[in-house]
DNA sequence: ATATATTTTTAGACTAATCTAAAAATATAT
DNA sequence: ATATATTTTTAGATTAGTCTAAAAATATAT
């Protein structure tokens, strides 16, 4: 079908897409995938010739139709990927990326379909995102940011923004785990540093932790 | 560490190894990987260079220790993986080769010792080969070929010699399955083949089938 | 022992994915 | 509006793995 190397910079336009609906750059895509803009020049005309993407020179692009269904089949494997070795396989949530990463290119239609099975069709994956079904569709949860919280207001820890090693196990450090109620009961309006209540303890956390946290409000 | 075509070379000089113990030769090789004699001298070379197999012009070659080390490692995963898929996942064991050969080549030592134990450290493949323990070492079962054996003999069915999926199915049709206990009722001298008895049957096959069947023997 | 056949290696080319450096297009600033 | 800066593309090289065709080495046969 596609090669790893296509399947990693779809996977990357998808996120792009996130953060830049009307269309991504190249040079946003290069640093997404630490490579140079020449490089995804050459591979963004490969996916075009594939059908791909949508490009057009100087223009920026956006996936198409079957690059979009390609790329959530990657992160529907990735993600599954990662419940498996989180629930099975004693992984942290900080440990299964990388694995991930490899295990997301493995091709097999009844291999992704039975592992979803044996997961008992999981629905978010170990950092809180959801997990596509094998027809490509999400459940979208309505979350927001912690730091987007006002004083006195709670929810439940649902996602993280980054899911970067070092920010995982701060989180696991300070015993903020997915499932977590979380309560907001100061907010310094100078640097937005919150103080929040969880576990029956206050905590101090800076603007940058609040803003990487999602939560589901009641 | 290595990449992908390496690993599947290495584990074909392995295979290899056990047909001709005094050195593999390129054309066999060759044949081995579907490839071309050329192909194979660039690769040969390569992984001389890379110390693991030793090789002298026109001589043939041999894994080095590091070689074997690593074919070894290569194939652990490829049989663990096998029995991941037909334990958890459903799949039949003609089924299973083509994603292991994907499978087995994923880097992650803990992904690797974690499934071991998620599988409750087998023994053995879905097919009978023998799974190396993760210091390489295989428990070797002493088996026989069944056209090996003599009219009235019996043993159990442990392993097949060809694990194609045309032999596979054929074995299935007829409900020969591992652990089976067969004996020879008859043995017919002039084409060798040979009438069974399994599972309360008698059953002829020829001495193509019951040559690729192992039998270890009371 | 020498001619012939076979095997193996080399030489040169191709594709995929990447890079650097330069050119071309687009955006920005005064 | 035009010079400058930024972004994007192109041109040309590089590496891994493969191929074909030819050359070199080895094996076989009479």
């Amino acid at each position: 079908m596609f090669t790893f190397s296509e399947e990693n910079y779809l996977k990357a336009i998808y996120h792009l897409e996130r953060k830049f609906p009307v269309g991504v750059s190249t040079n946003a895509l290069a640093e997404e995938m630490e490579t140079k803009a020449s490089s995804v020049t050459d591979m963004i005309k490969k996916l075009s010739e594939k059908k791909l993407v949508n490009y057009k020179k100087y223009q920026g692009f956006k996936l198409s139709k079957l690059g979009m269904k390609t790329a959530v089949s990657v992160i529907r494997k990735h993600r599954l990927w990662e419940v498996f070795l989180v629930e099975k396989l004693h992984f942290s949530w900080d440990e299964v990326h990388e694995v991930a990463e490899q295990l997301e290119h493995i091709k097999s239609e009844k291999l992704i379909d039975e592992l979803d099975r044996f997961l008992d069709f999981p629905k978010r994956d170990p950092h809180g995102d959801p997990i596509p079904d094998d027809e490509g569709n999400f459940i979208i949860l309505n979350k927001v940011l912690l730091s987007d919280l006002k004083k006195g207001e709670s929810g439940i820890f649902v996602g993280v923004k980054d899911s970067s090693t070092t920010f995982l196990q701060f989180l696991d450090k300070r015993n903020i785990a997915l499932g977590s109620e979380i309560k907001i009961s100061e907010k310094e309006p100078f640097d937005q540093s919150v103080l929040i209540k969880l576990n029956e303890q206050e905590l101090r956390v800076s603007n940058l932790i609040s803003g990487n946290i999602y939560i589901k409000t009641n």
